[in-house]
DNA sequence: TTGAAAGCGCTAACAC
DNA sequence: GTGTTAGCGCTTTCAA
């Protein structure tokens, strides 16, 4: 491949001045400009930027890791982050940890000798482990999606506590008054916090939240399945449903209707994220959108900042979601 | 960051003799080893790809480029190649192209001043694009998706006529008789194959092929709910459809059913892709199924091949799609 | 078995 | 305004 050192010779000059051109960093005279331009397009000449890189210690690539690619809200992150990573001119690693720490572990190591100029956990799967290797490197990171504590490392999270207030407060504004929940593994904060959130608002309007109707699990279709089934099976009754993820909330819509019971008619069913599909699901899915865009778009904001030695402020961002409302819920507007 | 040379001087040793020590390329007696290892482990030492790829002149990475990150197909297109990739060592550089022939250039630009291991595209915008930047470059390509004509970029694609095939035979054997279908834009090659594949297998039966019942468009969930819609209004009668994939066969079923025809019940309508979510719908899409696990690790195996030099044969892999029955042309189990 | 030295392609100080 | 030179961190001859 041609090198700065090829144009030099061919337009005789020194691979300074060609680099000076290239750059822009001096002043050229216009002849030798024109000489060295025509020589670059003569040659097709591409600059090695493993070469620029190694010079001047700063790569233009960040690294995402995320728990699996082919999930459909990791897929959001993935395209946000890509999109806000080449507005500014940085290009995207990806590694699919496959909530695996060893992988998590070998992405981290991988990434670091490639001397990247950022990472970006999406679902850290261990916290300590992170620290740990962040301890050894002053690589800019940055945590999304889940509260991490770390005094080097600022995240980018969503206010799950008020999403779980949007959730229940919808429903309850739909005039649900047994209204059931599937959430995510209570070993994860976001669980935890959503349900308090959706606990506390149904409580505080004078209803029960009955235990019996939350059934913890994965952040999965099957789980949403599983849930409804496991509430038909011991016969309790509800007129709402809040699914901690639009794959839940899709699984609890297919296992209702199978059973012969009506969503939004019989009950109310809404999911979290706002994925691609929600829009798509028949009935459509209501749901507490997550700012996806806003997320990554701070993220990359973070990294770039880090890099820059700028400083972080906040050091911890909580966004907010917002509510969806599409035909799950509307009972007023019966599909069937 | 602590480089080699730290390394060396820590343990007492030349430079040259920790190289050996990480990468093993020659006996080092006992002794010295121990020490240089005690030194690396000490300072936290992590090799500099950059530096180790500028002088080897070759890199572990490699490039994808697709038209849309969060496209259900696509984002199983990222996940194979991600994994097929990472199984080699290889890293992953993903590009959106936005079917910008614009921003495919830059990407490819880019990926080329990266000094990339290889690229893999996944539906190329334009043809003679592409194949104008791989001759001034010989960094190992690979097509996928889209049969693409060109000495030097093997493709790996999908047999698209017998797609339609069999799509066609199992709404046959589910007893359809006015089959309709909604295809994406006839611009692309892959939809008029799939067409034509369908629409041979359809007369060969017997049957007539209405011109009315094909609906063209793009491929997307709105097409779908578009075609059903001119079927409908047009006052025209179906008993069987084929979606060119599974959005299509998605916004068709939604749109079905908000218009009182009951699927598989009244109309069985299949899809194409068997992205995630087919098997999450309500009722679940019967597809065609492209075997994109096997599309990517071929197409990783032929970057890889290109780069040892090795030769590629076939050329041109066309893959075989199978059938995948779910509810939505099962007739005889109503759901409703 | 180990070290010295050259060089991958680039940039930036320093000269002129 | 332009050229010379050193060096980023690594590997690999070549010598010892």
């Amino acid at each position: 491949m041609t090198s700065l050192k090829d144009v030099a010779a061919l337009a005789g000059v020194s691979p300074s001045t060609v680099s000076r051109v290239i750059n822009g960093t001096m002043h050229v005279s216009v002849a030798t400009r024109k000489r060295v331009e025509a020589a670059i397009a003569e040659v097709n000449y591409r600059p090695n930027l493993l070469a620029q890189s190694l010079r001047l210690q700063v790569t233009k690539n960040i690294g995402l890791l995320v728990p699996e690619i082919a999930h459909p809200s990791f897929n959001l992150v993935i395209k946000y982050i890509e999109k806000s990573a080449s507005k500014r001119g940085l290009n995207l690693l990806i590694c699919n940890t496959e909530n695996d720490y060893r992988r998590e572990a070998q992405a981290i190591d991988m990434l670091l000798r490639q001397r990247i100029n950022g990472i970006i956990f999406s679902r850290v799967s261990d916290e300590s482990h992170v620290t740990s290797m962040s301890r050894s490197s002053n690589t800019p990171m940055v945590v999304i999606d889940r509260a991490f504590h770390n005094e080097k490392i600022p995240n980018v999270i969503l206010d799950n506590y008020h999403a779980g207030v949007l959730a229940a407060k919808h429903l309850l504004a739909c005039g649900c008054t047994r209204i059931a929940t599937i959430t995510g593994s209570f070993k994860i904060g976001l669980s935890r916090e959503r349900y308090q959130g959706f606990r506390d608002t149904i409580e505080k309007s004078g209803l029960e939240c009955d235990p019996a109707l939350v059934h913890e699990g994965e952040f999965s279709f099957e789980n949403g399945v599983a849930g409804v089934k496991e509430f038909l099976t011991k016969g309790l009754k509800f007129d709402g449903l809040w699914g901690q993820n639009d794959l839940i909330a899709a699984g609890a819509i297919a296992t209702l209707m199978r059973n012969g019971i009506k969503v939004p008619h019989d009950v109310a069913v809404m999911g979290m994220d706002d994925v691609q599909f929600a829009a798509m699901y028949y009935p459509t899915i209501t749901t507490i959108a997550q700012p996806y865009q806003q997320l990554c778009e701070k993220a990359v904001d973070y990294i770039d900042k880090l890099t820059n030695e700028e400083c972080i402020d906040p050091f911890q961002v909580r966004l907010k979601p917002s509510l969806v409302v599409r035909e799950s819920t509307q009972k007023e507007n019966n599909l069937f």
